[in-house]
This record gives structure tokens, C-alpha cells and sequence, in this order.
DNA sequence: GTGTTTGCAAAGTGTTTGCAATTTA
DNA sequence: TAAATTGCAAACACTTTGCAAACAC
């Protein structure tokens, strides 16, 4: 049993990488297995980094970038703008809104069926919608 | 008629400053004329500073950056974040959306009647809604 | 083996800060 | 003249890039 629990995030890591058409090397692995654990999860380079380094499984930063992008690149990832002078990636790549802790800087996906737009305006002469993004910011009630 | 021209935006900048409590000192009356002239505009701090030199009104980017701040402390602009690595002024401190021109990274405000939220989720125990940003991404449609 | 990937260190952006000189009230 | 403001240059945080060494197939 031991060995099923080790085995399921490489097996999931190494699918999503195959199926992208990335080369499946060790640090992909280590990231892959970080970021696609099965839940939803907003991280940064520098967390991302810092993860794989409390793992002993050290992925240079540069790379981490280097992959954060690839793995967007490829639609594995989005990436999420709440903050200026950081990126977000998110492992969450639906139609989704989001919650922003004002305090902590986390983020927190909103189901898409939460939020309720009864309309919009038109879009601007020769444009077209790429997509809605939505940010509830909150802090803490007093 | 030409002196009325000239004089109006400078009494404008000054009285936004005095109302504020900020000394109208030339650095940030010429930043107040080129931010409040009647329209709503969005704003980084390169920008500002190349308008300001463009009209021989030299303002230090230093100066220019911790005036938009010191602005947006006293109410006179508020941040947006669309962009992670830019930051944007925007000129319009009521509730308002953005449509996001993604091909030249243009603002635009949308009016807050223009859309229609009819429902939010409920904002996570203990916490308490502070604001809802909402930005339309456009692009050139086909 | 050959082309891909990595890691380092250097460079690049956008922004902030310490402090002496200047300006304002 | 006392306190606030400015501008410079240096420091900063985050991110990207060039390139030689290491790796995957």
C-alpha cells in the first residue's frame, strides 16, 4: 500500500508531461508531482522553488521558471494576475474567479457557478472578449 | 479666452492638492495637470514621466513614483492590477470594471451599471468582501 | 551521438530608499 | 528657519537570458 501512495503522483506527474509532449525529466518530476496533486493550487515561483528544495529534490529557480511557463505554455497551467511584481500560476485551468486574502496574499479559487454576471457590455468596435476576470478581494471581518 | 484656457487646469491641479493637504509644490502640480485633466485616464509612472518631460516639466521618476503614491493614499487615484510587473493609476477612484486590451495593454473603464452581478458566493468565514475587480479581456476580433 | 534541458551568473525590469541639497510656508 | 520635498544613485525584488555542462532518447 505504501507503495501505491509513492507511485501515484509519479504515474499522474509522468502522464500529464507525456501527454504535453514534455520530456518527462527529473526536475518536470519533481514540479509535476508538487503542483498536480490533485487539488487546486496557486503558487508562485519562489514557493514552487522553495517546495521542491524542502524535498531535497532542488530545481535550480531559473528552471522553475523556465517550467512554470512551459507547463503554460502547453495549457497545464494559468496564470493568474492579483498582485503586481509577483506571478501567480494556478493548477486550476477551467473557467474559474477568485478569492484574494487581502492579509496573506493567498488565493482561493470561486467556482464558476458562483458567480452570477446577468450582463456585460458590448465589447469595444472591432473587439472581442477573451475572457472575464473576476477577484472578490477580502480581509479579515472586524 | 486664451488666459481661461491656460488658467483653468492649473486651479483644478491646485485645488485637488489643497483639498488633499498636499503642498503644491511644481513637481506634483505639474503631475496633478497631466492626471486630472477631466478625463479618466490610466496611468504608470514611466508614462507620466515621459509626458512630463515632453512638455519641459522634468519630474524625477523618483518623484513621480512616490507621488502616485501619496495620491492614491489621499484618495485622488487608485492602483489597478492587470498587469504583474506594471503597475497602473487610474484616475477614476469610483467603482467602476475595465475592459483590458490585450494587444496594446490599454485600460478602459466600463461603467459599474454596465454590468450586472447577480449573485457572489459567500465571502469565507470570517472574512468580509472588501472589493470586487472585475476585467474584461478584449482582443482584435477576427 | 545528437538534440534537449539545466544551472549558473549576469543582465534586465520596474520600483523603492537613503540622504544631501533644495524648496515651501 | 524649520519642516517638507526633491533628485540622484544605489539598492531591491522578481524575472529573463546566454551559454557551457549534463542529460534523455
Amino acid at each position: 500500500m505504501s507503495k501505491v501512495n509513492r507511485e501515484r503522483p509519479y504515474a499522474r506527474a509522468l502522464t500529464k508531461l507525456r501527454d504535453a509532449g514534455l520530456r518527462p525529466t527529473r526536475q518536470r518530476l519533481t514540479l509535476a508531482k508538487l503542483l498536480f496533486d490533485g487539488l487546486d493550487r496557486h503558487v508562485t515561483a519562489e514557493i514552487l522553488h522553495e517546495e521542491a528544495s524542502a524535498r531535497n529534490n532542488s530545481v535550480s529557480l531559473a528552471t522553475v521558471y523556465n517550467t512554470l511557463h512551459q507547463f503554460t505554455d502547453v495549457g497545464l497551467l494559468r496564470e493568474v494576475v492579483v498582485d503586481s511584481g509577483r506571478t501567480y500560476f494556478d493548477t486550476n485551468t477551467t473557467d474559474h474567479y477568485h478569492f484574494f486574502h487581502e492579509e496573506d496574499g493567498r488565493l482561493e479559487d470561486v467556482p464558476l457557478g458562483d458567480v452570477e454576471i446577468a450582463s456585460l457590455p458590448a465589447a469595444p468596435e472591432g473587439k472581442a472578449y477573451s475572457r472575464v476576470a473576476v477577484v472578490i478581494h477580502v480581509k479579515d471581518a472586524d
